[in-house]
RNA sequence: GGCGCCGUACCCAAGUGGCUAAGGGAAGGGUCUGCAAAACCCUCAUUCAGCGGUUCGAAUCCGCUCGGCGCCUCCA
């Protein structure tokens, strides 16, 4: 079940082919490094998938990335190359790359590693705009066939007028209305109707730019995902998601592309993911409450887990506040599944006998967190139950090798679901602790030392020493381990 | 002007007609510990922004008021 935009309504998700879910999410343009709100709807496309494939189907996944740099829509065609990529080149940051090609697969490679870093599912596909164009404009062009384009002198155009269901998603089915609304429009006077958009947009200038029947241009932002979604899925796909932002135009435009051309539905459910906020504003560079996953695990050495936690904490269709406490918060919560790992896997070789007192309760609990992620993935409710397991398993003085047995297949089943409990890929978890690691073991033989003595003021001296610098010790009748703690 | 969301304890937050209003964090008490930390156990909303209404019954439905927020051709 997940709440479908385009019916306004809950609707349950039945794949057209049984078993078999073809979804498409809108991925980032790679202008620069993205940030923890991008995340937040790349992870509940990751979720999606997870619910999926928990209910053991198979899922056609993709997610592209956009690295062309569109304009404006109804900028004028003449911009100078002042897109959001061309943007970038010039800014500090965009200093030290050669071009706009190098710019786009510098931040697409970091797309990437950050999405390892938080756990997401590889998608099936990840398509390039750019890889793609072939198809773009053998598209653009049979939208002119069909009646539904006009070329310009500035490029070709969507004609709206020619697409009755213009709005049937957005809402937005008055265009004089929106027109009236919406400040800072460029019109075009090349256009029929203001509402028509770019397919493809001719400028010599511009720093990326393709030949095709109409010239040296780019194709316009909507016509690329429309045409990786039906090349990997088919005509129609069973969802479509992004973020709320996207709901229009571009996701509008997607559907009058991919409908005229088709003339069948081209998503049947629509999912769009609310806005992050952060300390209880829109995120804006300029208010300092602008966050990338890099600065949050590198500058602030947050565990990515713990950011992953927080960051699907509350359900993708509510507004989200976003705090450092709530951060604070999911480090704690990751840290008890860690513990059960641990406790897990040394119970596991220890073998002890007995019954197995607690997988019937964590199969419930199980049961629970998968009924709430189908219930238009429910996150807070399954992570609660995923929460009360690890207080199952950690109340427990020894483990059985059943209990242990059990307890593992519950973390497992946990991990595959919400992916909480431990990294998937190979990418590095987090950064290398920027720490002496033979000091600190240095340190912890000789306050064990000075405690076989009695001499606890020493002991407690280096324990306070280390706690200055960020490291938690544990004592324990097996020794002592330590741990970096997040400086969040 | 159009479309839409939210207001639940100190904080985050689930619950959308009916058993004791999930869960987490913080806080307080206890067990453990040389003392801590961590872990575990216990405590922590007669009440769901306010006011009316519908109903045998409402945090949940309807209306109004107050407060906060998002999208509307750059944006996840």
């Amino acid at each position: 079940m997940l709440y479908d935009t385009m019916s306004k309504s809950m609707r349950e998700l039945v794949p057209q082919e049984p078993g078999h879910l073809k979804f498409y999410s809108c991925g980032p343009t790679v202008y620069s490094y993205a940030h923890i709100g991008n995340f937040r709807t790349f992870l509940t496309a990751d979720l999606v998938v997870r619910t999926a494939e928990a209910l053991g189907w198979q899922v056609s996944y993709v997610s592209n990335i956009t690295d062309v740099g569109h304009l404006t829509e109804d900028s004028l065609a003449d911009a100078e190359g002042e897109d959001k990529m061309a943007r970038a080149l010039q800014s500090k940051e965009g200093e030290r790359f050669a071009n706009v090609w190098d710019l786009a697969d510098h931040y697409a490679d970091a797309f990437v590693e950050d999405w390892r870093r938080l756990n997401l599912r590889d998608p099936s596909v990840r398509p390039k705009a750019t890889q793609h164009m072939r198809e773009q404009i053998v598209a653009v062009q049979e939208l002119i066939a069909k009646g539904h384009a006009y070329e310009t002198p500035t490029g070709v155009y969507f004609n709206v007028a020619s697409f009755a269901d213009y709005g049937k998603l957005s809402g937005n089915r008055d265009q004089d209305d929106l027109m009236r609304a919406v400040r800072d429009v460029v019109q075009d006077d090349n256009k029929r109707h203001p509402a028509d958009f770019a397919l493809w947009k001719k400028d010599e200038k511009h720093l990326m730019q393709w030949f095709s029947p109409w010239g040296w241009g780019f194709p316009g932002w909507h016509i690329e995902c429309s045409v990786m979604a039906m090349r990997y899925l088919g005509e129609t796909l069973d969802l479509h998601a992004g973020g709320e932002d996207l709901r229009f135009p571009h996701h509008e435009c997607e559907i009058a592309q991919s409908e005229a051309l088709t003339g069948k539905p081209f998503s049947k459910l629509w999912i769009h993911t609310r806005f992050l906020q952060v300390e209880g504003e829109k995120m804006a560079k300029s208010k300092g409450n602008f966050f990338t996953v890099r600065d949050l695990v590198e500058g602030k050495n947050a565990d990515p887990l713990a950011l992953r936690y927080a960051l699907i904490s509350v359900p993708y269709g509510k507004p989200y506040n976003f705090t450092m406490q709530t951060l604070r918060d999911a480090s704690s919560n990751v840290e008890r599944f860690r513990l059960c790992e641990e406790k897990v896997a040394a119970a596991l070789s220890a073998t002890r006998p007995g019954d197995d007192a607690i997988g019937p309760e964590l199969d419930a609990l199980y049961d629970e967190a998968l009924a709430a992620m189908l219930n238009d993935l429910n996150t807070s409710v399954a992570l609660a139950k995923a929460l009360e397991g690890t207080r199952v398993i950690l109340r427990e003085a020894e483990l059985s090798g059943a209990c242990a047995d059990s307890a593992q297949r519950f973390l497992d089943r946990i991990n595959a679901l919400l992916g909480i409990v431990r990294h998937e890929s190979d990418a590095p978890a987090s950064n290398s602790p920027k720490v002496d690691e033979a000091r600190i073991e240095a340190l912890l033989a000789e306050r064990a030392a000075a405690k076989a003595g009695k001499d606890f003021a020493r002991a407690d001296g280096i324990r306070d020493q280390l706690a200055a610098e960020g490291i938690e010790l544990r004592d324990s009748p097996e020794g002592t381990t330590w741990r970096l703690k997040g400086v969040v």
